[in-house]
DNA sequence: CAATAAATAACTGTTGACAGTTTATCGATG
DNA sequence: CATCGATAAACTGTCAACAGTTATTTATTG
């Protein structure tokens, strides 16, 4: 253990600092699509044995970042099209669960959502992808975090991610952000007039828009 | 490694089968809920070093079996009711969407389901809840398989492990048999029909259905 | 020169030992 | 006799070395 910033560990635990940094290292590409984890090389990289290394490539393999196989070694799991629209199906079935109990939870505030939804807004008129993309991550975070369900949390955040490991990622990274937040607006006014269904029907029809705009994107429609 | 049954290791990794050694030990309430799992212990009674068995820990965290606090170990996780009512909810959106998804599904047969469907209809007719449980955990285990949707599977799977974790699990397993399947004969129905929205809809309400009639058996209406 | 088999290297799986932290025990003290 | 603090035991976290398996390279042969 020589690198400095790793040996700060709070409450947190070796492995799963590790696990964090091994995820970034899979999401910015810096570990490919198929690549083998070499626990030996990254223990070395990290400054830490092969233990807490193979305990962190068994988180990442919950999370589904990594696939194990018996002698073989930790693979980054590759996300096919066929993978990533069924995650946006499932996305959409659970998404509109949350909005459903989020219309059923009286106790949350609806501001914090309300100024993302204002923020999207403007980052849409300004033409601003890269912005509104990240507003949007913490929209669905902020929905997510007002439905109180933390089985219905871990599951969702668990598909987002994977969504990630799509390899043609700004494929699906750049929607009509103006239609998109039109939808968005829709969820909220549901959410507050209290109309659980209302809101579980916009939240999963959010969802399954953004497949169709992802699957129209990838192959546009000839004629 | 001194244990024959558990050196007979085909494809799966040591690691997996302690798990599910373990994972047996805690459904069976060997290793009772908020217990910590002591490495040492469980090392030399199944006759292996800690790392295989921290292993096993780690993907037992992941199924959501027992929980991590670092520097005191691996603790079984207690499932309260408030857990199960939650588990019932995300398993009712996710049941309907499997059968949704089984009746898209032109392409598997629904032989297996029928036959389940008519064993159970014997087994409430026995009065043999026992025997109905088994069937209905098949039943569902079919659907899943007919739905095709691999992270579905592994959702719903873990939801249904994770809910046989409840203490008093016989509260939650002596359904009205009758009804439960009269239901399960609404979902084939639907299914064969190819009615992807009646399946769906009668695959949620079914579980939705199981859930009351868990509240009513826990709490029972007092009038 | 291509194909195959033997030898070698690289890597994962597993183990036992050591370090650090938490929990339990026991004695001192008011 | 209860409470607090020091001491010891138990346990998790980490490491380095060994064993077994897979992949690669090199030698051999038709």
């Amino acid at each position: 253990m020589q690198d400095d910033a790793l040996s700060v560990r709070q409450n947190s635990t070796l492995s799963s600092l590790l696990a964090e940094r091994i995820e970034v290292s899979i999401l910015s590409g810096e570990l490919a699509a198929g690549e083998r984890i070499n626990e030996a090389v990254l223990a070395k990289q990290y400054g830490v044995s092969r233990g807490p290394i193979r305990e962190a490539a068994r988180l990442l393999a919950a999370q589904g970042f990594v696939e194990f196989v018996a002698n073989k070694g930790a693979f980054v799991r590759e996300v096919s099209r066929e993978d990533l629209l069924e995650i946006y199906d499932l996305r959409a079935v659970l998404t509109g669960h949350a909005c459903r109990l989020a219309a059923k939870n009286k106790g949350g505030s609806l501001d914090a959502l309300k100024a993302l939804h204002h923020e999207m807004d403007a980052a849409a008129r300004a033409d601003a992808p890269e912005e509104y993309y990240r507003l949007n991550l913490a929209f669905h975070d902020a929905l997510i975090a007002l439905a109180d369900s933390p089985r219905l949390a871990v599951m969702l955040q668990s598909l987002i991610k994977e969504a990630h490991l799509y390899r043609q990622v700004s494929l699906a990274r750049h929607p009509d952000m103006a239609q998109s937040n039109v939808e968005h607006g829709k969820i909220l006014a549901a959410i507050e007039k209290g109309d659980a269904r209302a809101a579980s029907r916009e939240g999963e029809a959010h969802v399954r828009a953004g497949k169709e705009r992802f699957e129209a994107a990838v192959a546009p429609k000839k004629n």
